[in-house]
DNA sequence: ACGGATCCATCATTGGATCCAG
DNA sequence: CTGGATCCAATGATGGATCCGT
């Protein structure tokens, strides 16, 4: 116990078993507890707290989030993504994966892009979010690599993305293009701008743009794994 | 050219292949071109309208719709059943098949219902219905008969919904039950009323029911058939 | 009441907008 | 400006209601 150090801190995990037992402790704690533990006030419901539910994880897993520029468990390539779920376990929401950077789309390749590498390897956390309003929970984490088929779909996404804003169609591009990954608004306002290229090679101000997962291909990567298989026959 | 009839009077088709060939000949035309050949007025779009465009077909295929207590092809044992589509083949609504008797549903059988009979061979007739409000026209025709999947998947349906109506428990069916075939009212109004049993085998006076095929499950039918192949990876 | 279907208010989905801390 | 995400108004899907002619 230093001086300056929080007394309930957790250390780093050391690889990716620690990783994901730990997670896999956390099954069936609201978030409340879990607050308490690390010392940190309980992040509220609703308003005021998106982002705060994912830092709370981190903190719990040991990724001591906030305190410096190095996120994640990144000495072990995972990274963690926090995704509500309701009782039944479905996913309610897309998940953002990372920036774009509009204005050198044309030079973009899968196999080097950021978002490539944040998804090669996920831990993936589900916070049950009750109907009935009661306290959250987490839910059963699901460490996750993508199979040859969900990264072909994958790159195809990125390539028919990037493809059409290389050739200065960003403003062409809107969140229905993509299976899995789409293009969406990643900025505090909507008139946040920031600098790309148009059909004809000017200079354009739109809005920043990131990736996201559908929610659909989310739940399919939790379903697959889920105990409890709904046996869906369409 | 007797006295009494059209001179536009279509004769009914001697065989399947005969009406197949003549609903086939119809794609491409707007239903007004039709309606002006067969000697009725057209039917007006939207409102007022209802049926309507299904007897139009029926007359221009030789089944003299509306003329007799003997619809649709009989003599073939084949139905008829228009269905609205979009400009990219997407089907737009569910399809009518049959009304259900509710007082004897316990005794009900899918082997000799009329909902089997009714889909025991259907000549699909899509009719474009384009977004930007121009004329309705005919699609490409398909005669489809059940796959063996296909049946299965129907006859279960029909067994869990008239189960559950046989079992008095008609008033907790609703149009959620059902992969491909659905329970939903059928009458004029909603205060409409027929006889039925409740739980404890009183009689019930309840609105009147029909099966319908989901959208979904005509969809299918359609797109297997359909030339261009718009590749859902998901 | 039957046989031909479509209409439309309500619910579910989701694309685009936004929130917070460092 | 980045990384962590959720919010919510507008669009889409569909369950229940309805329309017409005989």
């Amino acid at each position: 116990m230093r001086a300056g150090a929080s007394v309930f801190e957790v250390p780093p995990p050391r690889d990716e078993r620690e990783l994901l037992s730990r997670a896999l402790a956390l099954e069936g704690r609201t978030l409340e507890v879990i607050a308490a533990e690390v010392g940190v006030p309980a992040p509220g419901s609703g308003l005021r707290a998106k982002g705060k539910v994912g830092e709370l994880i981190e903190r719990a897993l040991g990724a001591r989030a906030g305190t410096a520029s190095v996120p994640d468990f990144t000495h072990l390539g995972i990274e963690l993504k926090t995704i509500p779920v309701d009782d039944a376990g479905n996913v309610q929401e897309s998940t953002f994966v990372c920036r774009v950077s509009l204005h050198d789309a044309d030079r973009a390749e899968w196999d080097t892009s950021a978002a490539r590498a944040k998804l090669a390897c996920v831990l993936w956390v589900p916070i049950v979010v009750p109907r009935d309003g009661s306290d959250r929970r987490v839910g059963r984490a699901v460490l996750w690599r993508p199979s040859a088929e969900e990264e072909a779909v994958l790159r195809s996404d990125f390539e028919e993305i990037m493809g059409t804003i290389g050739i200065g169609g960003i403003e062409g591009v809107t969140a229905r293009a993509g299976q899995a990954l789409q293009l969406r608004p990643k900025a505090d306002s909507g008139r946040a701008r920031t600098l790309a290229f148009g059909a004809e090679g000017e200079r354009i101000a739109t809005v920043p743009r990131g990736f996201y997962l559908r929610t659909r291909f989310t739940a399919r990567i939790l379903e697959s794994t889920r105990v409890t298989s709904p046996t869906p026959i369409e």
